[in-house]
DNA sequence: CCTTTGTCCTGACTGC
DNA sequence: TGCAGTCAGGACAAAG
């Protein structure tokens, strides 16, 4: 389940192929989220690599060549890694579309679920409706308590559910929900007009900080996330609540709960979050 | 049958 | 009245 650290540990694996050429794109599986387009094999030939960014979940891969430019949209969904290769290695089941440099080098999409999606997007990328009206990143500072406060003021839905609003802030999936009201001490089915400026001090200092934790220990183990064998594995992370149904809290022990909300699982301690 | 994710859509409702 | 915002629920992608 890729979530916001997963993705950009992937973004700075991709990095080394910066400055290259497309020699051949390869599409075994157009049957993603939304279909990759037909005529990308022939939109990205000859392009060169310009930029690799990220924004929300999101791996934005800049290309160009003389007047012909744009933007490939790449999204993990919950199974979907990509690989650097040396050099190209026969496919295995999953593996639905190669992208091939110049210099022999291969960026590899494998996802079973296929829940992910490739798109291509002529001109500003930013323009894009799927990035058009998504809300800050998490650790910029415009993403600070009196945005996060000032936009619950109208929310009666559980705060656990609202955070995970791509419109109100990106990157904050199921897990990392979870983890930073835990971290903040708040409850999840707490109305989210009904935090007080000081809980949603702690919010947004939770988030950026469960982030920039996950960040860095993505980072620190980018050789062996981006594997020798090409097959990368996501980072394992131990988490204070997510999936430890019934097991003690770390910090008072008593079980963590779990509960659904929005037809999603949040775990919980009844005893530290109020 | 269940679970998992992000995104979109619909219909109902609220408040200005 | 009209409109924008909100919310709950469901649909959807596929596989284990």
């Amino acid at each position: 389940m890729p979530e916001l650290p997963e993705v950009e540990t992937t973004r700075l694996g991709l990095l080394p192929v910066l400055g290259q050429t497309v020699a051949q794109v390869t599409v075994r599986n157009h049957g993603m989220r939304w279909p990759i387009p037909q005529s990308l094999p022939q939109t990205l030939q000859g392009l060169t690599l310009q930029k690799l960014e990220r924004r929300a979940k999101y791996i934005l891969a800049s290309m160009q060549s003389g007047e012909a430019s744009g933007t490939l949209l790449l999204h993990l969904g919950m199974s979907g890694r990509l690989c650097l290769l040396e050099q190209f290695t026969p496919a295995e089941k999953h593996d639905h579309l190669d992208i091939a440099f110049a210099d022999g080098r291969v960026i590899r999409l494998r996802d079973p679920r296929r829940f992910g999606a490739v798109l291509w997007m002529a001109g500003d990328v930013n323009l894009h409706p799927l990035l058009a009206t998504l809300g800050p990143e998490p650790l910029q500072d415009t993403f600070n308590a009196r945005y996060l406060h000032n936009n619950m003021r109208t929310r009666t839905a559980a705060i656990k559910t609202t955070m995970m609003d791509a419109h109100l802030v990106v990157g904050v999936g199921n897990i990392y929900a979870s983890e930073s009201l835990f971290r903040a001490r708040i409850a999840p089915q707490t109305p989210a007009n009904k935090l007080t400026l000081q809980q949603c001090e702690r919010l947004v200092a939770e988030i950026k900080s469960t982030l920039s934790d996950a960040l860095k220990a993505g980072g620190s183990s980018l050789r062996d996330f981006f594997g020798a064998d090409g097959n990368p594995g996501y980072f394992q992370q131990t988490y204070f609540v997510y999936g430890r149904t019934g097991e003690p809290c770390r910090v008072c022990g008593k079980p963590i709960l779990s509960i659904r909300q929005g037809q999603r699982s949040t775990f919980y301690c009844k005893s530290c979050q109020k």
